[in-house]
DNA sequence: CGAATATAGGCAAGTAGCTTGCCTATATGT
DNA sequence: ACATATAGGCAAGCTACTTGCCTATATTCG
């Protein structure tokens, strides 16, 4: 691969990220989710899948336990989690989704939903599939943190 | 294409793009630039076309222009870039590279160079060439700022 | 021309989201 | 049982940004 396409292929990769970030920012603020940050969304990611205490959420965020504290505390505040016992330690706290916040993850997944078919639209459904492959293979499930 | 899909496509775009800023940023600071972080990366992109104002950086980088002075402040004091009068404008600053500017920024190339070789490996050259398209098409050429 | 307005950019203060350092409570291992 | 590790909270500090205001130069219009 020569220079030039591999530079293109960088910007082209960051400008797509940054493309599919704004579209479902967008997306969820018009569903009336207006009080939110898309790192927001990365909480909700991991929650939606069971809860977790706050020391997950923060190794998740790729962020130290305070930092986490303070969004769950944030996100607390405005309805979207709330903190639990933890059934099991009774150090732990275990944050949950409250109905506001499946309400809200179910918005997040139609604001991708919206953004993808834009590019479907683009590409067709075969060429997007094989994006979804290739990127997979690039970057097999990371944890889903900002990227800088 | 379902949701599970579009969920999955969502993940692993973000997830390849995180892997591509730490691996740029690992490549930069192993090739001896230490002192930089990723978002200065975007600066640099856009100086290394010719020299920018303040204003205009700011535009590329959307963030204030008091954000993109204060870039250039410790930019210049690291020695990467320098102010100089602009020619035919006696209110701006042209900021252009140092030759140690210069120098950071083909270390840049060289680490995206290397990082884009993994994945041409792992994906072969063709279909690495038919994801730069594909991107290309989703994401045409917008101002390369960081996403969130 | 000259006056009004717009633009480039700097100074200072304020803010948001993070970190570090330290603390208590509970769990775990010897 | 005791020592050590872990969950998480409190407080202070840091950094990259923002907002508000200022001067100098450009541009527009009477």
């Amino acid at each position: 691969m020569r220079n030039h396409d591999a530079q293109s292929l960088a910007f082209s990769l960051l400008a797509a990220s940054r493309a599919l970030v704004d579209g479902v920012s967008a997306g969820v603020s018009a569903r009336g989710f207006t009080d939110l940050r898309p790192a927001h969304g990365f909480a909700f990611a991991r929650l939606s899948a069971g809860g977790a205490t706050i020391t997950e959420l923060a190794g998740h965020l790729d962020v130290t336990r305070q930092a986490a504290a303070q969004l769950v505390d944030e996100l607390t505040a405005k309805g979207y989690v709330e903190r639990r016992p933890h059934p099991e330690d009774a150090r732990a706290r275990l944050i949950v989704l409250t109905g506001k916040g499946r309400a809200c993850t179910q918005a997040a997944e139609a604001a991708i939903a919206d953004t993808l078919r834009a590019w479907e639209a683009t590409l067709g459904p075969q060429r997007l599939l094989a994006l979804r492959d290739d990127l997979l293979r690039i970057a097999p499930g990371g944890p889903l943190r900002p990227a800088w």
